[in-house]
RNA sequence: GGGCAGUUAGCUCAGCGGGAGAGCGCCCGCCUCACACGCGGGAGGUCACUGGUUCGAAUCCAGUACUGCCCA
């Protein structure tokens, strides 16, 4: 199995297989310790800079990141090759909210928590968790074989790091874009928190949906309103109409009695209800809905908070209501309606409605003193450099999402009430609000308690990476980047975000172009989560299959869209390893070695592969180009397999090709490849005498001359004829070396050597007696098999063929016959066509004459 | 409610204006001196539906039906 490694590195004896999990640790480390990932800031070379983005400190490697750090390895790789001083910025982020959730159930399980612990103790914790657990997805992204700079890693938490948030955040105060107040945020009950509207997720519920009447307050009858949450009825202080609903029209600017509480509320109108909907009169609670909430700033309301930020209802929703829980709440509220007589109806309603993405639980909105950060102004230099092209998607259509979330941007509700975290950059004294890197001068001044966001951090990723607010060599070298690599999900959490961050900050975009890659989804078309038990390993198929094979798979799945995971591609993977493998044994075998010099193709076989490889190499540039990975993956697939080895291998077998040459392709192929499957592309490397140096660092794949059309068209036609004749003894069920006479009527004939080696024919001067006559695109075929033809069947093999050449003729005739294709279609089309028809007429005369001496002769 | 994407061979997907492709699966035959994780040969699609544009539509346009996602 393991080919015990000797002292060079190299393994001993190349075995019929090539073995990953031995192989892939070595060149891990052979990269490294050959200084070819080094990063050199002062370099000449032009810079190459792609920044991952940051996995969670608690993550570990999942499909999603699985693809995308293939990806992004495949574009660093290519361009090292090249040339560039590559920069593939890595580093974690601290991931607020999960990480602390980590470490509060390494606390639960203890039986102790985080307030018993206290802050302090609290934070030392997580730091000592981080340095414990968090190397996990370096190292899951070292066995992938992405050439990460891992000699310069960041985390968010870093005090360098940390220093640049403080900084931005101070900063953007005093440009008045960050300010402190009362507003509706989505308050997180499972976590105690603020979250913004990113973290909300909308799921589809049944709740019970009450009519209550309203009295109007003069006595002149009553205004009915639909619930899905009765409780909130105790915070309403108005009731809306759609002014344009003759129901309620005389209704507007008098006001109603609030049941329960005996509250006097206006009756409003307000162009967002909707006259369709439940009895077209809504009940306004401001302080717990989005919609209320803004209908109350138009009309100048009061708020009512009746639900605190513990989660259970406030003294202001009453005596009989306070503490408890919205749900408690809102059965005692329908019951005591009830009992008062104004409850109209009760019934089921689904809708769908807020959840907290991070602890799952159901969003309350409520108003609370919270940071926010106005992003209209920062939004707005972001939507022209996305308009004018300095930063593109790919796909193309998310730059419309992204245009539309920009221009419709909302505050940022930026703080969150964690421990784990940047700490806010703020001072309270009394009533006195300090914003600034340390508290001012004087007694009793108390920092905020709370933390930023998260994605506040990360915003700042593409430079603060870099050294910002320092002007360093990195920064200078390396920033801007050229491509971010992401996942669509993030487009506004974090795409969005860093692009206003870099163009406030460093007065220019963070990245050129932005690829939003592909959800893998679980092989039946579910979500793939741990959750839902659909996840997939990414480090057991390395395990498995190799890292090449899962990289090769990915990049074959990936898409403009989603797709679902494929256990069959990543076998396609692994296939092409071994023949990769295995062709290299080959080539050495036949004492194909590297020289010094240029080699040129020297038979027709050698300029035949060395034109195709031309074509792959030409295809692989426009596919990374364009971004389009799998058919990157797939050309290098047919390229290997259809073309070197199935047919210029062969030749080279059958002594129709030269091993240098051979040698000479196979550096090539394997330079083509070597970003997609790094290990094996080393490994064959390796095996090639003469072969200097890694793939890693070697210069990108050269073509061996120009396309050759007319070696292209020689080998076609060859390929043509002895898959004509494996078809021709296959279906006979001759024998593999059939042995049949072949003589070819038509240009190009193939050597009799290689139809020897090919196709078991042999090749002789003249037309066989009693042969089958065989159709090629350029001529016809006589075979004569060893032990004569079938009679039968060959007349009716000719009939079949006719009646083939009829079809196709007819076709050709209505094609011509029509005046406006010969008019309007292009010239080159309907030539085609002519020559078609001569063809197939000339193909049918020959067949009809075959058939007639067949039956003659037979007589 | 608005928007975006998808519907192509049994499965997973390419193709996106000139005669339907890949991988896997299936059938037949091969241990051919690189590879049985292999080699050779084959079968298998009214390209969701309806209309339109065009000399010509899987490919462009409009609509319908399902499916998925995003925003409200």
């Amino acid at each position: 199995m393991t080919q015990g490694a000797p002292a060079d590195g190299r393994p001993a004896d190349a075995g019929a297989r090539f073995v990953p999990a031995e192989a892939e640790p070595r060149w891990i480390a052979a990269w490294q310790d050959s200084g070819a990932l080094d990063v050199d800031p002062a370099s000449d070379a032009p810079g190459f800079t792609i920044a991952i983005p940051p996995p969670n400190v608690t993550g570990a490697l999942h499909m999603g990141h699985a693809l995308n750090n293939t990806i992004q390895d495949v574009l660093i790789r290519r361009r090292r090759m090249a040339g560039d001083e590559v920069k593939w910025i890595f580093g974690t982020d601290h991931a607020g909210i999960a990480t602390q959730k980590k470490v509060e159930e390494q606390l639960a399980a203890e039986g102790t928590d985080r307030w018993q612990l206290g802050r302090e103790r609290f934070l030392e914790r997580v730091w000592e968790w981080k340095e414990t657990y968090g190397g996990r997805i370096t190292r899951q992204l070292r066995s992938l074989g992405c050439t990460l700079d891992y000699a310069d890693e960041r985390f968010t938490m870093d005090e360098a790091y940390a220093a640049a948030v403080q900084r931005v955040f101070c900063d953007l105060h005093a440009k008045g874009h960050i300010f402190r107040g009362d507003y509706l945020v989505n308050w997180d009950p499972g976590l105690g928190t603020a979250i913004s509207d990113l973290e909300v997720e909308m799921r589809e519920v049944t709740d019970a949906m009450v009519e209550i009447a309203y009295p109007l307050s003069d006595g002149g009858g009553e205004l009915v309103v639909a619930t899905v949450r009765p409780e909130t009825m105790l915070g309403d202080t108005a009731v809306a109409v759609s002014p344009d609903d003759d129901r309620y029209r005389d209704m507007i600017g008098r006001t109603c009695t609030l049941p329960l509480v005996g509250r006097e509320i206006p009756i409003v109108a307000d162009e967002a209800v909707d006259p369709e909907f439940g009895t077209g009169a809504l009940k306004v609670t401001p302080a717990h809905s989005g919609d209320d909430f803004e209908i109350a700033q138009r009309h100048d309301l009061p708020a009512v908070s009746v639900i605190g930020e513990d989660g259970r209802m406030t003294a202001e929703a009453g005596e009989a209501y306070a503490g408890l829980t919205p749900e408690e709440c809102a059965r005692k509220v329908v019951e005591d309606l009830g009992a008062a007589g104004v409850l109209r109806s009760e019934r089921e309603y689904t809708h769908e409605v807020p959840f907290s993405h991070r602890s799952g639980e159901r969003v309350q909105p409520l108003i609370s003193l919270q940071w926010f950060a106005d992003m209209e102004a920062l939004a707005e230099p972001a939507i022209a450099a996305v308009r004018d092209g300095r930063v593109r998607f790919t796909p193309e259509r998310f730059t419309d999402v992204y245009l539309a979330w920009m221009e419709n941007i909302r505050p940022w509700c930026l703080s969150r009430h964690l421990w784990w975290g940047h700490r806010l950059p703020v001072w309270y004294r009394g009533d006195e609000v300090h914003v600034g890197l340390d508290a001012p001068e004087g007694e009793g001044w108390e920092q905020d308690p709370d933390v930023l966001d998260t994605w506040f951090s990360s915003a700042l990723w593409p430079f603060a990476t870099l050294g910002w607010p320092e002007r360093t060599d990195q920064l200078a070298a390396f920033y801007p980047t050229q491509v971010l690599s992401t996942a669509r999900d993030i487009i506004f959490l974090w795409v969005a975000r860093m692009v206003m961050m870099g163009l406030e900050y460093m007065d220019d975009v963070p990245f050129s172009d932005v690829y939003i890659h592909s959800v893998v989804q679980a092989p039946d078309g579910r979500r793939m989560s741990k959750s839902l038990g659909t996840g997939i390993d990414p480090e057991e198929l390395i395990a498995q299959h190799g890292a090449d094979a899962l990289r090769f798979g990915l990049l074959m799945m990936s898409s403009t869209q989603d797709v679902r995971f494929s256990h069959d591609r990543i076998a396609q993977g692994r296939q092409l390893v071994t023949k990769l493998w295995n062709a290299g044994r080959l080539v050495v075998e036949r004492g194909g070695a590297l020289g010094d010099g240029e080699v040129a193709p020297q038979t027709e076989a050698d300029r035949w592969m060395a034109s195709r490889l031309t074509a792959a190499i030409n295809d692989a540039d426009e596919a990374v180009g364009g971004f389009r990975f799998s058919q990157l993956a797939d050309g290098i697939y047919h390229l290997v397999f259809d073309e070197y080895c199935d047919w210029y291998l062969e030749l080279l077998k059958a002594g129709q090709a030269t091993p240098e040459v051979a040698a000479a392709l196979l550096e090539q192929i394997l330079a083509l490849l070597g970003p997609v499957m790094p290990f094996v592309a080393e490994e064959v490397w390796a095996q090639l005498p003469g072969a200097q140096g890694m793939v890693i660092r070697h210069a990108p794949p050269r073509p061996l001359g120009g396309r050759d059309p007319e070696a292209e068209q020689a080998v076609e036609r060859l390929k043509e004829t002895v898959t004509a004749l494996r078809s021709y003894a296959s279906e006979r069920g001759l024998p593999r070396r059939s042995g049949v006479s072949v003589w070819i009527d038509g240009p190009d004939t193939p050597e009799a050597d290689t139809l020897r080696a090919l196709a078991g024919a042999e090749a002789v001067d003249a037309p066989p007696e009693g042969a089958s006559v065989v159709g090629l695109s350029f001529g016809r075929m006589h075979v004569a098999p060893a032990g004569g033809i079938d009679r039968e069947a060959e007349i009716a093999r000719l009939q079949a063929g006719i009646d083939q050449a009829d079809s196709e003729i007819s076709r050709a005739e209505r094609q011509l016959g029509n005046e406006r294709f010969v008019e309007r279609a292009p010239a080159e089309l309907v030539e085609q066509e002519r020559a078609k028809l001569t063809r197939y007429t000339d193909e049918r005369a020959a067949l009809v004459a075959e058939l007639a001496a067949l039956r003659g002769g037979g007589q």
